[in-house]
DNA sequence: TGCAATTGAATAGCACGCTATTTAAATTGC
DNA sequence: GCAATTTAAATAGCGTGCTATTCAATTGCA
């Protein structure tokens, strides 16, 4: 009786182990934006702010769209989101010339300035998961490829 | 100039790895209750309402914040959703004999039913992963190990 | 015993993140 | 060349998830 047929899967995990991962994965990543609302407190972002702010700061000028594509999110959640950082300053909302549709977010002055203030937050997370690199990394690779099969499904 | 020294971590880290990892837990988070919303729409429950359900079934009558100790979440969160499912006939809140400060959740009639309507999501699950038991049992512990080191940081 | 400190739940207020819908601009197709 | 479709962003409405606060019940200690 070493091995198992396959097939009855909802046998297989009756309510636990499936469920087991997606928890982890869910109660994990709670725990990650605890983390990060204490270190980015400072700076005034919020998790989701950071991305952002992280995209543009490795490309300016990009259209809500294509925001949205890197960090998988829609308008309806970059637009407030979006108009908080605006408001806080750190970004611009331009209507695009060639195409009126789009809407492009620039970084301002401001919203440069804050890299620097932030350079500290990628050092002081690492340190908190007290994971090796390639641990990291592995387990980068593995949630990713989940991602992907995630998506594909839904 | 294959190695690097693991020393400067925030300088090794610029804004990427553990930055990656964290968008990695994230956007995984998101992709999964995108597929659990589908999954669970016919059963008309969200996914934080189906763990809440998964810890009654597994233990009815619990007080508020012992469900909220297995979930980590707290009574700002589960007290608005416990009533949305008491509204929905699935739990009953009262407050309990012994102690009149805690609110005990129960089981109606229809939210034990509703287990067996539930059944068939972990399998699917486990199929829209597209992973082997090993790996997704292995993926858990290594998120459970980082969840714990996040919270003693957070 | 009596009163302060603690505890459990609820509430207020904010920021996501989603689906569904709306509006306006661009593209297409005939 | 213009109607029909498609696209980008915005909006409406809902359900988390959080911090901070409030209120009542209980505990603990002088």
């Amino acid at each position: 009786m070493k091995t198992r047929t396959a097939k009855p899967q909802a046998a297989a995990a009756p309510l636990g182990l499936d469920q087991q991962l997606c928890f982890a994965l869910y109660s994990t990543g709670l725990a990650m934006t605890k983390l990060y609302r204490k270190l980015l407190a400072g700076l005034e972002l919020t998790y989701p702010q950071y991305l952002v702010m992280l995209v543009l700061w490795e490309r300016d000028g990009l259209a809500v769209s294509e925001i949205g594509e890197r960090l998988f999110l829609d308008s309806a959640t970059l637009t407030p989101l979006l108009k908080r950082l605006e408001a806080a300053g750190l970004v611009s909302r331009t209507r695009s010339a060639e195409d009126e549709r789009q809407v492009v977010i620039g970084l301002t002055a401001q919203g440069r300035a804050l890299k620097k203030r932030a350079a500290a937050v990628p050092g002081a997370v690492f340190c908190a998961t007290g994971c090796e690199r390639d641990e990291l990394l592995a387990l980068k690779r593995q949630l990713e490829s989940l991602r992907e099969r995630l998506a594909d499904s839904a």
